[in-house]
DNA sequence: AGAAATATTTAGACAAATCTAAAAATTTGT
DNA sequence: ACAAATTTTTAGATTTGTCTAAATATTTCT
C-alpha cells in the first residue's frame, strides 16, 4: 500500500459516509484536490487489488478489504491525533496535517503501544470516535453535523470551533445545546444542509455543519 | 526533500563521519541497498540542488546545506527512537526501521515538542549522541566502535548487545570495560575491524564491533 | 607502461502517480 | 426525444526513483 492509495481509501470512505452509496470520480477528485483523470487510474488500480468495487461510469464503493484498510488509517490518523494533543500539547486545529502523515507509518506495535500509552482512547479531539483494531468504528454517539446521513436526526452536544465568532453566528440562527436537528437535504455543489433546527427549517454551509457536534437519535 | 532524497544524505553523511572524506558511488549502493546506477542519478540530482559536492568520478561529500539537513534528519530519527523506548516499552533493536519511517515526517513543532516531551535527551538508545536543534551533533563522548575514525583511540565503556553470547565472546578474547582499544586499519571488504586491545591487535567483525560503545580520548 | 580488473557513468526501460487535451458516455432541459 | 451540458474515461506526456546492460574511466598488477 503507497501513501496516495490508503489516502484515496480514506477520501472514499469519508465520501461515502457523509453520501450515497457509490462514490463519483469527481467527487474523489474535488476531495483530494486533483483531476478525474487521475482518480481514474487510481480507482483502476485499486480495482484490480480487490479493495473498491468499481464499474467504468458507475462509481466507487469500498470493498470488504478496502474498508479494513480505511479503517485502519483512520484509526491511526486519530489516535495520532490525540496524542499530539494529550502528549505534545498541540491544539485541535493544528493535529490534522501532521496527523495526515503520521498515519502512514506502518507497525502494528506502534500503533498498540499508542494506543496504551493514550489509556485507549474512543473518541479524538474533534470527537470523532476512533475505530478499534478489530476495525469496528464505534457508534459515535457524538458526531459532526455535516458527517451525518441524510434523514437522521440528532441533539447538538457541541461545538469543534470554540471561537466567538461561531458561537455568535449560532446565537444569531438560534441554534443551542439541546437543540433537535434534523439534517432533511444536502446540497451536492457547496456541501451545504438544509436541516429543521427544533422544527424550523434553515440552510447551513458545510463550514458551519462540520463545527457542530450532534448526538445520534435514530436512524444510521 | 523526498523521502528518498533524505536517506541518501543521512546514508552519504554516515559514511563520511566513519571513513575518508568522499564518498563512492559503490559505497553508497551498498549502504543503501540499490544499484551503483541509480546512485549517480540521485547524486546529480542532490548536487544540482546545492546538496552534494560532486564530481564524476571523484566521489561525493555533504555541502554546508547538506550535512545541516542530513544532521537535522539524524536528529529526528534519533529522538524518535527515545521516544519508542522509553514512551511505548520497545526495545532498543525494534525501533530502528520504525524510527527509519518517522524519521521523515515534516512538522518543526512536532519534533521541538517531542524533545521536550522526552525532557531532551542527550543520546539515543544505542548511546548515539542526538544532534541539537542548531544542527549540531554534541561531541559524543560515546559512540559505537564501528563508527570511530580511522587511527583513533578509546576507552571501551559499554556493549550495545547485552546477550550472554556476546559478553561470552569479549571474556574469550579478553575485551573488558576500561580497557584501551585502537582503531588500527578497516577492512573495506567486510567492514571488518583490525584493533589494538591493550596494545594487543586483534581482529574484530562489524558485527561486533556495532555492538561495542568506546569513549574517545584522541584524535577526530 | 599496458593489460586486467574494478568502479562509475550513460543509455534506455519501467512503474507509480500525476497532468492536459480530446473522446466517449451519461445526464439534463426543453 | 434529442441536443446541450456535464461527467468520466482514454491517450499521451512528465517526474521520481529505480533497474539492466553497455560504455567509459580509473586503479591495480606484473
Amino acid at each position: 500500500m503507497t501513501h496516495s492509495e490508503e489516502n484515496y481509501l480514506k477520501a472514499i470512505f469519508h465520501l461515502s459516509r457523509s453520501g450515497s452509496k457509490a462514490v463519483s470520480t469527481n467527487a474523489i477528485a474535488q476531495q483530494m484536490q486533483t483531476k478525474p483523470s487521475s482518480v481514474t487510474d487510481m480507482v483502476r488500480r485499486l480495482s484490480e487489488k480487490g479493495l473498491v468495487n468499481y464499474k467504468k461510469y458507475q462509481g466507487v464503493s469500498l470493498s470488504n478489504a478496502g474498508t479494513k484498510l480505511a479503517l485502519s488509517i483512520i484509526r491511526k490518523h486519530r489516535l495520532w491525533e490525540v496524542f499530539l494533543v494529550e502528549k505534545l500539547g498541540f491544539s485541535w486545529d493544528e493535529v490534522h496535517e501532521v496527523a495526515e502523515q503520521l498515519e502512514h507509518i506502518k507497525s502494528e506495535k506502534l500503533i498498540d503501544k499508542l494506543d496504551e500509552l493514550l489509556d485507549f482512547p474512543k473518541y479524538d479531539p474533534h470527537g470523532d470516535p476512533i475505530p478499534g483494531k478489530d476495525g469496528i468504528l464505534p457508534a459515535g454517539d457524538k458526531q459532526l453535523l455535516s458527517n451525518m446521513p441524510l434523514e437522521s436526526e440528532g441533539i447538538c452536544v457541541g461545538v469543534k470551533d470554540s471561537s466567538s465568532a461561531f458561537l455568535k453566528f449560532l446565537d444569531k440562527n438560534q441554534i443551542a445545546l439541546g437543540h433537535h436537528i434534523e439534517l432533511v437535504d444536502k446540497e451536492e455543489f457547496d456541501n451545504s444542509l438544509y436541516v429543521k433546527v427544533e422544527g424550523r427549517q434553515i440552510h447551513l454551509s458545510h463550514q458551519i455543519a462540520s463545527n457542530l457536534y450532534v448526538k445520534k437519535v435514530k436512524n444510521d
